[in-house]
DNA sequence: TCTGGGGTCCTAGGACCC
DNA sequence: TCTGGGGTCCTAGGACCC
């Protein structure tokens, strides 16, 4: 008996066969931003809508109807406007708040369906759907009807072993009518799930963007089946871990598992575009006050306490004459921080120390981080070491230099120095 | 002339997602 | 003229330690 155990041990990897019987289905709403606009006014139902990002810069979300027009996603606003005024496109500013309430009424409908549920972003659900003995599809169904009936939002259902199938398998059901929103990838014969991969880009695959897409296809890998082909070894080359990850879920080898609990949030980040370009100091410490006070009061809300704080500036990236610089500073802190008394003084004190004249800053930014419940010293030592690993916050090293300094309250979370900033140590201390 | 190597920690930046 | 904002994770490479 324990032989064989011993055995099965060794090899826990080799010719794994794939889990019976996993199965995630992924609930994405359609065009979820446009939807809701329609659901508070509902004579918008058919008309094409586009939903603007803020400053009104970018479209970020469309309706079908825009979508055939040719507007893209993610375009500037200026470069679209005139198509869309000839066209009567309806163009609304964004309303994160209606957003956000008409996610969790969804959310909490979707809930009812599989006690393992992830919220993975304001329009995507993930359920776990493994072991259940009934139709999936006819369930689905039901989940989809209900959803629209209860909130007004319009899903699609996708389903498969892990959750790169089931993403792909919700493009599908999006895709083709024919299938009433729903699909499971699963269900296909393997040529015709080879066809399928097929006929769709390797940059569709979820976790494949971009950059990976661009490298992918020097080798000559295009397509998403070309992906599927290719020698994992390649793969893991090019994209590193997480392409191995995809390319071993695509095949229904479930690598990413669902995350139920809510996340705890590890960064709270407020950044925006100054909407003109500012050079002058006090122009962007202002610009910057108001951002800490942003992310203060949402630590507040939450009832958190930032132990790093990051600020950050940068020029237009988008302007390929002008010389692009992007300037940065991370501070550690001995003592987890929640008072604007304190962060905005230092976010000061950093971009001081950042800040470089003669530039033209076209965006900054400050992020909160190492972000702890607990203020006491001691719950700031276990939630350090537990978050170590994924954040390397510096901490004993802060704490040695600490005790140094005779406990000093800030500290420079790098040694002294990073990069090509000194760090000025009266400055820093005398917040 | 020839100047270790393994391990850890850290930062900055890249890439991805919505 | 006008190009979002908020997140997470990974990695290259430097610094440091023994």
């Amino acid at each position: 008996m324990s032989l064989l155990f011993g055995a099965l041990l060794r090899q826990p990897f080799i010719n794994m066969p794939k889990f019976k019987g996993q199965k995630f289905a992924l609930i994405d709403c359609n065009n979820f931003y446009a939807s809701c606009e329609r659901v508070f006014e509902p004579k918008l139902e058919r008309e094409p809508i586009v939903v603007l990002s803020n400053n009104d810069g970018c479209i970020i979300a469309r309706s079908n109807e825009a979508k055939s027009l040719g507007i893209k996603m993610g375009v500037p606003y200026y470069q679209m406007k005139d198509l869309m005024i000839s066209k009567s496109v309806v163009v609304k500013s964004s309303n994160y708040p209606l957003y956000g309430d008409m996610s969790s009424r969804v959310m909490k409908v979707i809930s009812q369906y599989s006690p393992i549920q992830e919220v993975y972003s304001i329009d995507e659900s993930f359920l776990d759907l493994s072991g259940f003995t009934i139709n999936l599809n006819t369930y689905m169904q039901t989940l989809k009807n209900q959803v629209k009936s209860w909130t007004g939002i319009p899903v699609c259902v996708g389903m498969g072993s892990t959750k790169v199938r089931a993403k792909l398998a919700n493009r599908i059901a999006k895709i083709y009518p024919r299938f009433n929103g729903v699909f499971d990838i699963d269900n296909l014969p393997i040529e015709r799930f080879e066809k399928l991969l097929d006929s769709f880009e390797v940059v569709d695959i979820w976790g494949v963007g971009n950059k990976s897409a661009q490298k992918l296809q020097q080798i000559g890998i295009n397509s998403a089946y070309d992906f599927y082909k290719a020698d994992i070894g390649i793969i893991e080359t090019l994209l590193g871990v997480n392409g191995k990850r995809i390319y071993r879920e695509l095949y229904g080898y479930s690598c990413l598992a669902i995350e139920e609990i809510g996340p705890i949030r590890k960064q709270i980040v407020s950044s925006r575009s100054f909407g003109l370009d500012l050079s002058d100091f006090d122009e962007i410490n202002q610009a910057l006050t108001s951002l800490t006070r942003k992310a203060v009061n949402r630590l507040n809300q939450k009832s958190l306490a930032a132990t790093s704080m990051s600020v950050f500036i940068y020029t237009n990236p988008f302007k390929r004459d002008i010389s692009r610089i992007s300037l940065s500073k991370t501070v550690g802190m001995i003592t987890p921080i929640s008072d604007e008394r304190v962060l905005i003084p230092l976010c000061s004190k950093l971009l001081k120390q950042i800040y470089e004249p003669g530039y033209k800053f076209y965006k900054g930014g400050v992020m909160l981080g190492s972000l702890t419940t607990d203020k006491s010293q001691q719950d700031l030592f276990m939630a350090s070491n537990k978050t170590q690993s994924l954040h390397k916050h510096p901490y004993g090293k802060l704490l040695r230099y600490a005790s140094e300094l005779g406990n000093e309250r800030w500290l420079p979370r790098s040694d002294f120095q990073s990069s090509r900033f000194t760090t000025d140590w009266s400055e820093i201390l005398s917040v």
